[in-house]
DNA sequence: CGTTGCATGTAAGGTGTTACATGATTAC
DNA sequence: GTAATCATGTAACACCTTACATGCAACG
C-alpha cells in the first residue's frame, strides 16, 4: 500500500472494469475493454492488463484468489478492494481531465490528398463509412445487452453517445466523400 | 538513405506537413501541427518533432538549410526531397490503414458513474461540452484560411469534417446530460 | 525586469506494444 | 488434426513525453 499517485490511466480503467463488483481473470478483463472501453477509449493488451493488475495488487487495491481449474492450469480472479475504490473515487473526482483525442489515420491521408490521387483517397473514404457502419452495429449490439440490468445505466448512457458518435461519423463521411468527388483529381492513376 | 520501411507515424506526419513544399523550421511544424492535425489526429511534442527531422534527414527524405539569423543564433529551415515524396505516397498508397482511435476521459468517467455523484458527472459532461464549443471556434478559423487558398483544398475538406464532428459532440453531450440527470443520484455528495 | 515568443536540441524515464514461452480444451 | 478459445506471464523494444540546457528579442 504505497503512496504512488501517479497511476497511468490503464490501471483507473481496470480498476473501474472491477468497480462493478464481480470477480474477474485477467483474460475476462481484456474481453470486456474490447467490447467496451475500446469504443469510446482505449483497450489495453493483455500483456498490458496483466502488469496493471500486478500493480494494483501490491498497492492493495485489488485482492486475487486462486481458482482451481485442474492441477496444471492456474487462473486467478481479481476483487476490487476498498482502498481501491478510494483510489478509483479520487481519481474520478480529483485528478484532471485530459482532452479527448481523436486520433484518425484516414483523415490524415485525406488531408494530404495532394499527395495521392483522388481514387484513393475515395476507396478510403468508403472503406472508413463501411467500418463505421460495422462498429455501429457492435455498439448497438452491447447497448442492448447494457439495457437490460440497471446495474449498467452508465455503460448504456456512454453507448448511447458511441451510437451517436458512430452515426455522426458515416454522416461526415459520406459529406467527405461527396467534397472530394468535387476536387479535381491532381494525381490521376498515380495509386496502384 | 537506408532502407528502413518501419518509420513511426509522426515521421509521415511531418514529411506530410513538408509535403506542401514550403521550407519550414521545426518550430514552424510544431506551430503548424498545432492548429491543423491536432483536430483529427495528433500533435506530437517538439522535441518528438526535432527528432524526427534528424531520422528523415538521415534519409535522405528532407534536407536542411542553414538560416543565419545573427551570428550566434542557428536557425535550420527543411524540405522535402523527391525521395521523401515517393516515401510519403508510398505510405499513403500501400501501407495499411489502422483504425481510428478516440479516447475521450470524461466518457470513462461517465462509464463508472456508479462511483462518484450525479453532480461530479454533469460537471464534468458541460465542461466538455464549453471545450468542443471553443474547439469549434477554432477550427471555423483555421478553415477560413484555408478556404482563401485553393493548394488547401484537401485541409480544408478535412477541417469541414472536423467541424461537422465537433458540432455533433456538442449535441451529443448535451443529450447525455439529459440522460444523466433523469437517472437517479447513487452517491449524493460524494464529491467535493 | 518578467513573461512570452522564437529557436534548437539532448537525456531520462514512463507507457505500452509485440514477440515469446507454455499448455489445456473445444469446435470444425 | 488444426484452429480457436481459454489462460498467464516475461522480456525486449518502440515510441513519445517531460525536464533540462541555452539564449536572444519584443512586449508590457
Amino acid at each position: 500500500m504505497k503512496d504512488e499517485r501517479h497511476l497511468p490511466t490503464t490501471a483507473y480503467a481496470v480498476l473501474g472494469l472491477l468497480s462493478f463488483g464481480r470477480e474477474l481473470s485477467g483474460y475476462d478483463l481484456k474481453k470486456w475493454a474490447d467490447n467496451s472501453l475500446r469504443y469510446f477509449f482505449w483497450s489495453p493488451a493483455i500483456s498490458n492488463i496483466y502488469g496493471e493488475l500486478k500493480r494494483l495488487e501490491q498497492l492493495g487495491y485489488v485482492v486475487a484468489r486462486a481458482v482451481a481449474q485442474d492441477d496444471l492450469r492456474n487462473k486467478r480472479v481479481f476483487r476490487i478492494t476498498d482502498d481501491g475504490r478510494a483510489a478509483l473515487l479520487a481519481w474520478i473526482d480529483e485528478a484532471s481531465v485530459e482532452p479527448p483525442v481523436l486520433k484518425d489515420h484516414v483523415l490524415l491521408r485525406v488531408w494530404l490528398g495532394h499527395v495521392t490521387s483522388r481514387e484513393r483517397l475515395l476507396a478510403l473514404v468508403d472503406d472508413e463509412e463501411a467500418s463505421a457502419r460495422r462498429v455501429a452495429e457492435d455498439v448497438r449490439r452491447s447497448l442492448e445487452l447494457s439495457r437490460e440490468d440497471p446495474a449498467f445505466a452508465f455503460p448504456a448512457a456512454v453507448e448511447e453517445w458511441c451510437l451517436r458518435y458512430q452515426q455522426s461519423r458515416i454522416e461526415a463521411f459520406a459529406e467527405l466523400r461527396r467534397t472530394l468527388a468535387a476536387l479535381p483529381d491532381v494525381n490521376p492513376g498515380r495509386s496502384p
